[in-house]
DNA sequence: ATGCGTGTTGCACAAAATGCAACGCACCTG
DNA sequence: CAGGTGCGTTGCATTTTGTGCAACACGCAT
């Protein structure tokens, strides 16, 4: 494609792990310093790169205003938010929003646990796609041959012994998803960690994100977090109906 | 500087007031269809652009996940130290850095004072919450109902005559400080000894860290210490643009 | 079939990006 | 204070790389 715009744009995930010099930029994408420069200085004009003080580059406010409005683009967010908080208030655990794309599961909200024990995530971040309950059912809708594929290009790290292992195994897990409806992680990714999780779909039908409650064993054992599913599944349910413009959110 | 890049960076603000198919971005660009095409492909790759389902382009999630991880890995105390340092070689006075941080307001970075009365203080330490300017200003942003939450839970223990009595008292002063946005501490924790402070804010407007400059009765008057004030909120300002990465033609 | 509006490909040419070497500059260090 | 080291920066010759063109492929409506 274009060497010159993917070597600038392979600063940006370069810089998003802290501010970086110049000598360093040049290293890591592998050209001479005179390169890097010229690039930062192309991506500084557009504001995605910020000169701190010490002179050193980092991800500039730019890069956070488009992101902000990446995400509106996103009206299933908007929609979810208020069911979301609503979920966490009921339960008290960790609840997430993902969607699937570009063969990935990112997060896209998440309200945190009201427990001392909370779980690591990130907004934005790729899931652990082969594990992750939200993965598992945003998967299991596509097309058989894109999952197909997609199952096959994939990596499966042992996270856990309850890890997915093979393209087989995942491949028989999404179909017992698509089946029933939900999902579960039990320990597949951290062994302490436990989630269940329900689809929410447009007004076609097809799987549009997915959500999930999550919590740690000390907190609630695996059996007492399944119980808490078919409140999930209603909340899913009813972010369904918001989304897929079935009942407007000022009836309920 | 970088013709390709700079074109190809010139898609993503276009993008971002709503999704457009190749033919747009290439007029807009004022580029052939191919060039377009090929940016497009770039940016794709990169995940800053989504290709959705009726062919047409918008940015992608990935986006997010940069300007996340971008935050997570900010460290406010390195940005401001240099500014702090500075403040301090103008006026002479001790400065501070403080966080709010599970329901406890942290100094994080402290400037000694260069006169002999020194007040007493510790990086790491909590502060005293109710009274001091820092703690107001990082408490006034707070979301309504847990700041209202936290004052109720609060003990008010009258250092002085003038320390904060009670949460209705402090829920006021929060109010005030709010509006003008900076805040003080005339005496209210130890008799002789007053603070004015202003607040840090990163890039979607919430109050990140707040930062005082404080003096005893003895080097100067709550009166003069007030005239450092423009000086303060000019620091802080600063700090809250670089913190925030924008550059100084956006900052005006 | 036929025409139109898309997006896509291969290619020749020219422009644009590259790496080099040299320079400026601040900061140590003896 | 001379000399050295580690940065960022600049101008330039070289050629890689991006560019626009024209032609093609595909879907869709007429």
């Amino acid at each position: 494609m274009s060497q010159t715009v993917d070597r600038a744009l392979s600063i940006l995930p370069l810089l998003a792990e802290g501010p970086a010099d110049l000598g360093q930029v040049a290293d890591r994408l592998g050209v001479h310093k005179s390169t890097a420069l010229r690039l930062l200085r192309t991506l500084h004009e557009h504001g995605l790169v910020y000169r701190q003080s010490d002179q050193r580059y980092r991800l500039g406010a730019r890069l956070f205003a488009l992101a902000q409005e990446a995400m509106e683009n996103l009206d299933v967010r908007e929609i979810a938010h208020a069911h979301l908080v609503r979920l966490n208030e009921e339960c008290g655990h960790t609840v997430h929003l993902a969607v699937y794309e570009e063969n990935e599961v990112l997060y896209i909200d998440k309200v945190e646990s009201r427990y001392p024990v909370r779980m690591y995530s990130r907004i934005g971040k790729p899931v652990a796609i082969t594990v992750a309950a939200v993965a598992k059912l945003l998967l299991a809708d596509l097309p058989e041959h894109e999952r197909r594929a997609l199952a096959e290009k994939l990596d499966y790290p042992m996270y856990t012994s309850r890890s997915t292992p093979n393209p087989a195994a995942f491949l028989r897990e999404l179909d017992t998803v698509r089946e029933q409806g939900w999902a579960t992680d039990l320990g597949g990714h951290e062994e302490s960690i436990n989630c269940v999780a329900a689809p929410i779909r447009g007004a076609d039908g097809k799987v549009v994100a997915a959500m999930s409650v999550s919590a740690p064993n000390v907190v609630v054992t695996a059996d007492e977090l399944l119980t808490l599913l078919p409140l999930v599944r209603r909340t899913a349910d009813a972010i369904s109906g918001e989304y897929s413009g079935r009942t407007p959110a000022e009836l309920q």
